[in-house]
DNA sequence: TACTGTGAAACGGTTCACAGCC
DNA sequence: GGCTGTGAACCGTTTCACAGTA
């Protein structure tokens, strides 16, 4: 009915699918590692066979957010990566939180990859006494009750759950209760969320099944 | 050219998208759920509800693997969780190994979900002296010299790639060369392997951008 | 020449709608 | 009445093929 909201984005957001949209991270993270090597510009068909892609799709992927590519010449890298950040939303920081510090938060809390792409983890939470007040790569770690007032005063966006599954739906609910916009969940269930909160599901278990599926069926998946 | 080759599943695998295998996981997931709520039935159209889908695609989905419904009455959940870990591979052990055991490996071998799954990790490799011959959750920590001997002599079919990205692609080509048949690959870099090992790559980085695009553009994903 | 951007065609997955069954 | 399984219609994504540009 009532067309798009204004927003400085060129694109309208609702025509991209979303296997584009993760495509584009694939893309970054390619192009990253080609400036690293030192690689000025890159065509369709390159980055589309590093990746296992056709050029025609790597063309097709960015012409949904604009003009990038340079005819006879390809894409040049660093320009890309600067336009595939903005077109992610990743060319500024976002602050997020993490609720549950067991062995997988740990890790997640020890990973430099998030800061590398602009998501700095302010604060954690967790129900254990033994824990509370102490500090992981300089995040301090909270007791619970503190989530609500933490996610206002710090203008927390997104927050990692990394509890066990069965307390998963509930430190959603106090995700969302505290006004976060969207979550990421490790925990093996599907959450029930509104519709304004956006959920990406990560099950570890899942994954290895893919797998198992894939193997065991030699089809060759990806 | 040369049709299916024999196997015992009664479905031929080519002919199964890959994102209807991913939703298979998920109904075994919920499944679970069901079953430890006592729940012993349940219809498509109230599975479908509980993870987001049309109950038309939850049919569709099972009926590419067989005729496990029952008219009037709905799917019994015994015995398709039943059907679907012979379909994914997990009714029986998968052997695993793990390379790379820093936070992220280290947290992983401590987690419960993989071996309720039916995957056992057997042994760990890494390159430091430190931690090498110790032992996490009873999983022996090697020295990676002794990967191609381990994995051959315990017959380890997938291995978990948890080692930083620039050690990836060198760590994946020994275990093929080991003769492993799948990867999952958490290092954020795409491997290049041989058609006939399958790969699935987790990136947790890639994942908070999905996250951070949906949000931005308050177009609701999931 | 080397490459992009893009309509049009082809493909594949999802939804619809209903026959069949309990 | 309640529910599955499925052909057919629909819709979205991928691939093709080529006009346009540096």
């Amino acid at each position: 009915m009532s067309p798009d909201k204004q927003t400085s984005q060129p694109f309208d957001p609702r025509g991209v699918p979303k296997v584009v949209v993760s495509r584009m991270s694939l893309y970054l993270r390619e192009l990253q590692h080609l400036v690293r090597d030192g690689r000025a510009t890159i065509s369709s068909s390159q980055l589309g066979q590093l990746l296992g892609f056709t050029d025609a799709q790597v063309r097709k992927d960015l012409a949904y957010f604009g003009h990038f590519g340079h005819p006879g010449i390809g894409y040049r890298c660093e320009e890309l990566i600067v336009e595939i950040r903005r077109i992610l939303g990743t060319d500024r920081e976002w602050i997020v939180t993490m609720v549950g510090v067991g062995n997988l938060g740990r890790a997640l809390l020890r990973y430099k990859g998030f800061a590398a792409q602009g998501f700095r983890i302010v604060a954690a939470f967790d129900s254990d006494p033994r824990i509370i007040g102490a500090t992981i790569e300089g995040i301090p770690i909270l007791g619970l009750e503190r989530l609500a007032e933490t996610v206002r005063q710090r203008q927390v966006q997104l927050g990692l759950i990394t509890v066990p599954a069965s307390e998963a739906q509930q430190v959603a609910d106090q995700l969302v209760a505290a006004g976060i916009a969207g979550i990421v969940n490790f925990a093996p269930v599907t959450l029930s969320l509104p519709a304004e909160v956006s959920v990406v599901g990560v099950d570890l278990a899942t994954e290895l099944e893919q797998l198992a599926f894939s193997v065991a069926n030699r089809t060759n998946s990806r």
